[in-house]
DNA sequence: TGGTAAAATTTACATTTGTCAACAATAAAT
DNA sequence: ATTTATTGTTGACAAATGTAAATTTTACCA
């Protein structure tokens, strides 16, 4: 029963970001919104619905004739998970650098940027001077 | 010729990581380094090594018996736009949030804090309040 | 209450990814 | 020069992904 974000494929993004947005939706809001923004055909992106109903990402209700589709999970959740998951697989040593780049190239808020700034103000306290690379194995003399 | 990151599976990461920490390394120490992390067979190793090269992330020189394999690009860049791939798929309300989940769960080094805290203090001058959704196509007035 | 428009479900197919075993080529040792 | 140990190349196969057509079901209207 646990809903897994990692599995969500790109295309899927796609759909669950509409959903998360209007949230529960039926299948031809669905498709009219995307069919605005993707060159799918009504087939592609209910396949897409299908998945995501596997893979228990969305879950169905029946509203008269079409499915309403309801998210299983939150969007910054997913998002949190998502990039984590992609994070872990990344060197620890350049993690900075690649953080960095996310600030600079993202649009921030006030309100956001302040908690960034608090978190880093505690972070710098107990900071080490450089963080070692960890892409060989521990005991690696190599 | 363009090499792009964003080509690189999960398992290739884990290849390119060594020859990124070791520089240009052969087909045995790159099998051998593996093999003390991932279960993986001789045989794996080297078709992910092949798929590298047909992506033209890596370049071979042969060195006696055996290939040497050179990155063809720098692992920061790779992180940067492996990254900024994903973060092109979420939504831009919540990217400050899942900046900060990574600020939280990464070890960082004071100089990358210091480098954050001079962007933030920037950025902060210019930043709008709150930023916009923008999971749904331009014009949606739905 | 039966026909039909509108949904949903099935089937499909090419690519990519994760994993490997089998086979071919070749450098080194005898 | 042959053999053989090593290394590289091919072929394979299942599962996941992107994309969509064909077919079946069903809710509603006449």
């Amino acid at each position: 029963m646990t809903v897994n974000a990692t599995e969500i494929t790109s295309s899927e993004w796609e759909i669950m970001r509409v959903i998360w947005t209007k949230g529960p939706t039926d299948t031809n809001d669905i498709i009219a919104i995307l069919q605005q923004k993707r060159d799918w055909t009504e087939s592609t992106i209910k396949t897409l619905l299908r998945r995501l109903v596997n893979k228990n990402i969305l879950t169905t209700t029946k509203a008269g004739r079409q499915f309403t589709y309801h998210a299983n999970l939150d969007e910054a959740d997913a998002m949190t998970e998502t990039v984590d998951d992609v994070f872990g697989r990344l060197c620890n040593m350049n993690k900075g650098a690649a953080i960095i780049d996310l600030i600079q190239s993202s649009e921030l808020s006030q309100t956001d940027i302040q908690k960034m700034q608090a978190l880093l103000a505690e972070k710098i306290k107990t900071a080490p001077e450089k963080v070692a690379c960890n892409c060989l194995p521990d005991d690696c003399d190599c």
